[in-house]
DNA sequence: GAAAATAATTTTAGCGCTAAAATAAACTGT
DNA sequence: ACAGTTTATTTTAGCGCTAAAATTATTTTC
């Protein structure tokens, strides 16, 4: 049962159209796409017969068409770092749960955290002149910054806020703040000797370890000591190699503040496997509040960000800047909470 | 700097077109066209001024028109039940990889495991005419099969393979097979008292309970007592829950199979808190084998299933497929790999 | 019951691009 | 040097839809 690709070059024969529509209900092409944009324009009468026709030939509308005509493309664009990550799942599933009910389509595009492919993949994404367009964090490169100021749309940068102007509007939370909150908490907690793991080392993860660091600067501690980093991507493997490496360089560490909660629970593991005593032989610590983050033995203190909501506040935002619906604030910090629990 | 919305309604006054292009150049829009699309057709020169030109003017070419002249949207759908799930952002990743260095663009959607909820956005989706569809699961509605077949465009159906004629092309595994080799493993390995945990129960979950049983039932062990199911969404939690459940139904229980990973984990949090030890006192195993699979304390017995392979493959045969280029089979069992760790 | 207001429908024109056909320009070989 | 061929460019026409203007039908008003 295989089906033919359609062939490339063909001028779309064959495809039911709103004038096939028309031509069978008697009308011109002009009632039926009112019938179905603008109902209260067609009387009653007709747009049942119309209704049922389109039933009946299987018409489906083509959207190309209706774009080109409206200049509206019904498409927000959202650039992640990474899909196939639980934290940006998560967001993204908040801006389909605006978007997707509100009949915009989400044209996701992926830039593996390099600013060069984010570059060209915006580029790319306005090819298709979206509506809209979500991107992650402030900073871009300049040409980046060129291309969505030129676009002239709506645009919402997510996932962290405050240190930088936005183009347009913002959404998310601040990682210095994070990190801060987190090395108060620690150091409040009398470690004295406190490490810091990270991974991936994108800006947001900088900053959460900037804050980090100053707090515990502030608190008078040595900060540089106990800090390991790497630009790989985060694992839960990493996490116990990174962990293993801090405490064969690092014996003496007390408290460990992990970028994010997969290096935390690879962090966890690899203690287990020593037999080291969370937390009071080494406390450990995440960032994000995942799923495992409070059923994991120990369960990790962490600090939670509200992912789904930055995704819903942020696509709820562009939504009504689109229906030009007044907007309170333009900047939105959604705050973070630390979730205290048993590994620190 | 706040940017005005596109005004709805108006007809793209502003944006540079390929005409303003042409005009800049002295040229035909034909030959812009051909320099952008069949650079070979034009001569040298003219090509680099009308890239000059191009870059120059910052015209971005717009896809709609493009995709109304062709005929072709260079879009592929993609139907999953989940985006905010490990097991499909592994696939999407693979999808991807193969679909965005060939300039086609990823439309997904959400079915939240409703074949209703399919149904609409299967309808949805072609309103968009992609060239191709990926779909999860070879079980859909009859109107969403009569949706696909009346598209005629190529179709891919993923993750499962083998119990049903797919409708066009076909890359998954054997969920069937996957239950009976982790069946025929636990009692190769001498468990009698073997039971199952079940969250979502969709068809793919079933088919591995089914498989599952059907091993146990082969090896003369009472399939049927030790089941504890629900449809509630997989998480970590829901897990451990479940597990603790077994628990009090059935203390004897000595092996448990968990649906998937996640539950799997959480399983394992609840015995460890329970001071069980595994694989001593009771076994665990799972089925993905996800990131934290090897990490975990015990690391996990599980089955492997290629998801990002799934995803990749997938991509690839609709690419093929769209270029008309030789397809040596339509349907591709990719396989599964028992991972035997510690746990079981 | 004719003029005015409203509702329902159609006509016209164009969104920005490209396939295919037509034309013009640049090379062949003899 | 001229028909024959190839290469480069332009013209024509249309993809399927909708905004806005124009027309026709219906209702309201006094």
């Amino acid at each position: 049962m295989a089906h033919p690709p359609s062939t490339p070059g063909n001028r779309s024969k064959g495809r039911i159209t709103l004038s096939d529509v028309a031509r069978a209900v008697g009308v011109s092409t002009m009632t039926v796409s009112n019938a179905l944009n603008s109902p209260d324009k067609v009387s009653e009468l007709l747009r049942a017969r119309i209704k049922d026709t389109i039933a009946e030939l299987g018409y489906i509308p083509n959207r190309a068409a209706k774009t080109l005509a409206t200049n509206r493309t019904q498409t927000i664009a959202v650039v992640i770092p990474s899909i196939s990550n639980t934290v940006f799942s998560n967001v993204i599933k908040g801006i389909y749960d605006v978007c997707t009910p509100l009949n915009y389509e989400v044209l996701l595009a992926n830039t593996y955290y390099s600013l060069q492919k984010e570059e060209d993949l915006v580029s790319k994404l306005l090819t298709q002149h979206p509506d809209g367009m979500i991107i992650t964090g402030l900073d871009m490169s300049d040409r980046t910054h060129k291309l969505l100021q030129a676009a002239a749309i709506p645009i919402v940068q997510i996932m962290e806020v405050g240190h930088q102007q936005p183009i347009d509007m913002n959404v998310g939370i601040s990682h210095f703040e994070a990190g801060k909150t987190m090395g108060q908490y620690l150091a409040g907690k009398g470690y004295r000797r406190i490490g810091f793991i990270g991974t991936q080392m994108d800006c947001r993860t900088q900053r959460r370890m900037n804050g980090f660091l100053t707090a515990l600067a502030e608190a008078g501690l040595d900060n540089e000591r106990y800090l390991i980093t790497t630009s790989d991507p985060s694992t839960i493997k990493l996490g116990g190699q990174l962990m293993a490496d801090m405490l064969t360089q690092h014996p003496d560490v007390e408290a460990v503040f992990c970028n994010n909660d997969d290096v935390a629970y690879g962090a966890i593991y690899e203690c287990q496997r020593r037999k080291l005593r969370i937390p009071s032989q080494i406390a450990i610590t995440g960032f994000n509040d995942l799923d495992g983050a409070a059923c994991i033995n120990p369960s990790l203190t962490t600090i939670k960000a509200p992912l789904y909501e930055i995704g819903k506040t942020a696509a709820e935002l562009m939504m009504k800047r689109l229906k030009n619906q007044p907007i309170e604030s333009t900047q939105i910090d959604l705050g973070i909470t630390l979730k205290q629990r048993e590994s620190a």
